[in-house]
RNA sequence: AGGGGUGUAGCUCAAUUGGCAGAGCGGAUGAUUCCAAAUCAUCAGGUUGCGGGUUCGAUUCCUGCCGCCCCUGCCA
């Protein structure tokens, strides 16, 4: 059945909670790589050429093409749901919007040690997951990386077109190089240049990323320059699209939310179970006594509220900020509230979670329709690409 | 492949001729706070990498295997 228990209130939930898209900026065309604060100022270009796209779109190929990733790592938390998932529904729902390509990227998540069993299992997870936020497998391509081998191939060509100097002065890896002293395998140091075969292979032109993956998505922008210097225009630059969105900080206070921390809330997280963590997370520590002024800028609930709150309510929001600051407001009902608004967005996910989980045939279907779409890129570009280097056309010769 | 090192609580590491396996951090609970943080108190947590052997008794000594780190090589 191609449609499913879908999740029409989380859709909407997802919707309504989305910060608009103009929230997103797409820097189209500048080549130095900036960090846009302002943001909305280029909507209107974007949204002139994705109009134009649209037209196109049956013959040629986009101007505009989204491609992201995530790992199937576990059950995805808040932080992933805020960092990256909300903006892959919210750009689908957009009236002009670009073409997109999600991708679970399993060849990723084995630069980690992880049971094959449990990697399969928790890719099928991650597709109800992905579903069950809103994501809509008739308007975006979703699949799994494994499934188009052309992300492996075209690696390998540019891993010997990245320079090593540039995958050496990547901070993630040095990170998680000294995190993981154990398993410090090759893949977790050429990991941005996989990264650059899955976007590149899709030519895509915007990559909706985190602060975290700004420096990774640079060496993408820095492959395809090298290539096509060497080999001849083939690929654009891929665009940040970079989020608004404040940093989520661990509900430990600690500087990022991880499932290896264990300070996150789990988007099929039980009710009670989230006003639990909420309860006790880490909020202003200036703030000792219930009259104290508050300073909302530092604290991670009001952050939470930010994104929970804000996009539905946003005189909600500067009231809570405002009484936060007057003391009006105490923590415990602020994280109330909090709670309630998470409870009440994350119910529909989580029911519609459940119904995908139930029906992993269907997940499996959604999959291989969405493998075919994107194998139908990858492939031609890999023609172009082998085309290119120099290692087809042997036969031809006489 | 050979040589050297290493493996003990979730993490970092202790354990004196072979004699009840401990500490710090982290975690949990309680006191205190509007909550959280901080502070104080209490508690949990272990097949000492795995298998043999010696011994009354092995984290410790012997032996085989496994993982990881460093060095010197070999093959391609």
């Amino acid at each position: 059945m191609s449609e499913p228990a879908q999740p029409s209130g989380a859709r909407t939930a997802a919707r309504a909670a989305a910060t608009t898209v103009g929230d997103c900026e797409a820097r189209a065309r500048d080549r130095p790589l900036k960090l846009p604060s302002a943001c909305g100022r280029r909507a209107k270009l974007c949204s002139r050429s994705a109009r134009r796209n649209r037209t196109d779109r049956r013959d040629r190929m986009p101007r505009h093409r989204i491609f992201s990733g995530i790992q199937p790592t576990g059950e995805p938390h808040l932080g992933n749901y805020l960092g990256a998932i909300r903006q892959w529904v919210e750009q689908q729902e957009a009236p002009d919007r670009a073409d997109a390509l999600y991708a679970i990227v399993d060849y990723h998540a084995l630069t980690i040690e992880i049971e094959p069993e449990q990697l399969a299992a928790w890719t099928l997870d991650m597709t109800a997951s992905l579903l069950a936020c809103g994501l809509d497998p008739q308007k975006v391509t979703l699949f799994r990386q494994s499934d188009v081998p052309e992300h492996a191939e075209l690696g390998w060509i540019f891993s010997c077109v990245a320079a090593l100097g540039d995958l050496q002065r990547m901070t993630q890896f040095k990170d998680k190089a000294e995190q993981n002293k154990d398993n410090i395998n090759v893949g977790l140091f050429t990991y941005p240049v996989l990264q650059a075969a899955d976007i590149l292979l899709y030519k895509a032109t915007q990559v909706p990323v985190g602060e975290d993956q700004v420096q990774h998505l640079e060496l993408s922008r820095e492959v395809a320059r090298r290539f096509n210097r060497r080999f001849g225009e083939t690929f654009p630059e891929p665009q940040p699209l970079l989020s608004k969105v404040a940093r989520l900080r661990g509900l430990d206070g600690s500087a990022k939310m991880s499932k290896s921390k264990g300070n996150t809330v789990a988007l099929g997280e039980a009710p009670e179970t989230i006003r639990a963590k909420l309860k006790v997370a880490v909020t202003d520590p200036a703030r000792l006594r219930r009259n104290d002024p508050g300073h909302p800028e530092v604290c991670n609930i009001f952050t939470l509220h930010g994104c929970f709150t804000g996009p539905r309510d946003p005189e909600r929001l500067a009231a809570i900020e405002r009484d936060c600051r007057s003391a009006a407001l105490g923590c415990v009902d602020c994280k109330k509230e909090l709670a309630d608004r998470v409870v009440e967005q994350l119910t529909p996910i989580r029911e519609a979670q459940a119904a995908w989980r139930a029906r992993p045939d269907d997940l499996r279907d959604l999959l291989e329709v969405g493998r075919k779409k994107a194998a139908a890129i990858a492939e031609a570009t890999m023609e172009e690409v082998r085309a290119r280097i120099g290692v087809r056309g042997l036969a031809k010769r006489r």
